[in-house]
DNA sequence: CTTGACCTTAGACCAACATCCAAGGTTTAT
DNA sequence: ATAAACCTTGGATGTTGGTCTAAGGTCAAG
C-alpha cells in the first residue's frame, strides 16, 4: 500500500492530479488509513499506469473513463465496444490533423511573402493578406520584398 | 454604422463573441449612440474582418491583439516584427503536428490489433497494450484476432 | 400606448486538466 | 516535545474562447 505521495512521485505525477483523478471517477484507493490517508493498492497502481498510459495516446479523460469501466467489466464486454472508443478517437485525431495542415500551409504562405526585414511594416504583405485575403498573397506589391525566395 | 446585431449579423459571428472581442481589447466601437449602444464603423468592420482572417490561419486573440497591435502602428514597425508572429505561430502548429502524429499511429496500431467483433473483451490487444505498453502489442494472445488484417 | 425586437450591464457557466492555497490533523525522527 | 514532512478538505485560480442569463433601458411599428 503506498500513500498519495508514494504513488505520485513513483509516477511522476502531483499529489493534486491524484485527487483530481479520485474526483473525477478514474482512480479512487481502494482503502483509507486509520487516520484518513489515502491507500492505494498494487491494483491502484496498475489502473494509474493505465490512464497514464492512455494518455499518451491521446485519449482525455473523459476517454479513459470510458475504457476503464470497459476494463473493469472485461468479460461482459466486446472487442467492439473497445475499438469504437479507439477508432472515434483516431478520427477526432485525424480532424485536427487536417485543420493544423491548413494552418500550416496558411503560415508558410504567409511567412513565404514576408521579407522578415527591418523595413516599415506598412508594406507588409502580411498584414495586406490578413486584411483582406490570406489565400491570394500579392508579393509584388511589397516593394522591399526578397526576391531570393520566389 | 452598424448596431451590435447588425455586424454579428453580417459575419455570422454571436453579438456576444463582439462584446467578448471588446472587453479583450481586440475590437472597440468608435462610438456610442445617446442612448449608449455600440456603433461600429467601417474600419471597425475591417479590424473585425482582420481578426475573424487570422482566426482561419490559427492565430488565437492573444496573437491577434499583437498583430493588431503592430497595424495600428504599422508606420513604426518593421516587417521582421510581424514575420516573427507568424513563425512563432507556425512552429507551435509544427509542434501539435508532431504529438498528433504520434498520437495517430499509436492510435492506429491499437486498432489494426484488435478485431472488433462481438467476442468478450478479456482478451483484447488494446486492454492489454493499455494495461501493459502501447508500443508492444502482442496480438498473437488475442486469440479470437482477425487475421486478415496481418 | 403597447408590443416586440433590439440594446445595456455584470456576472455565472462550459470544456479540459489540472495546480495551488489555507487551515488544520498525523507521523516520524531527533 | 517539537520540528519536518506528510496528509486532509473545500474552494479559488488559470487557460482559451466564448455562451447564457437576469434585470432593465430604447426604439420603431401598429
Ligand atoms: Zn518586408
Ligand atoms: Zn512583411
Ligand atoms: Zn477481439
Ligand atoms: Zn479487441
Amino acid at each position: 500500500m503506498y500513500r498519495i505521495g508514494e504513488l505520485a512521485k513513483a509516477f511522476d505525477v502531483k499529489n493534486d492530479t491524484l485527487r483530481f483523478y479520485e474526483k473525477h471517477g478514474l482512480l479512487t484507493p481502494s482503502s483509507r488509513s486509520d487516520s484518513g490517508y489515502r491507500m492505494y493498492s498494487e491494483e491502484d497502481k496498475q489502473i494509474l499506469s493505465f490512464i497514464l498510459r492512455a494518455k499518451t495516446v491521446g485519449f482525455s479523460l473523459a476517454d479513459i473513463h470510458e475504457l476503464l469501466s470497459i476494463e473493469v467489466d472485461k468479460a461482459n464486454s466486446a472487442c467492439a465496444d473497445v475499438k469504437v472508443v479507439v477508432d472515434a478517437k483516431l478520427a477526432e485525431v485525424e480532424t485536427k490533423m487536417a485543420e493544423l495542415n491548413h494552418f500550416q500551409k496558411s503560415l508558410k504562405r504567409l511567412s513565404n511573402a514576408c521579407c522578415g526585414g527591418s523595413e516599415s511594416a506598412a508594406d507588409c504583405t502580411i498584414l495586406e493578406a490578413l486584411a483582406s485575403d490570406v489565400n491570394n498573397i500579392h508579393p509584388e506589391q511589397h516593394h522591399h520584398l526578397n526576391k531570393e525566395r520566389f
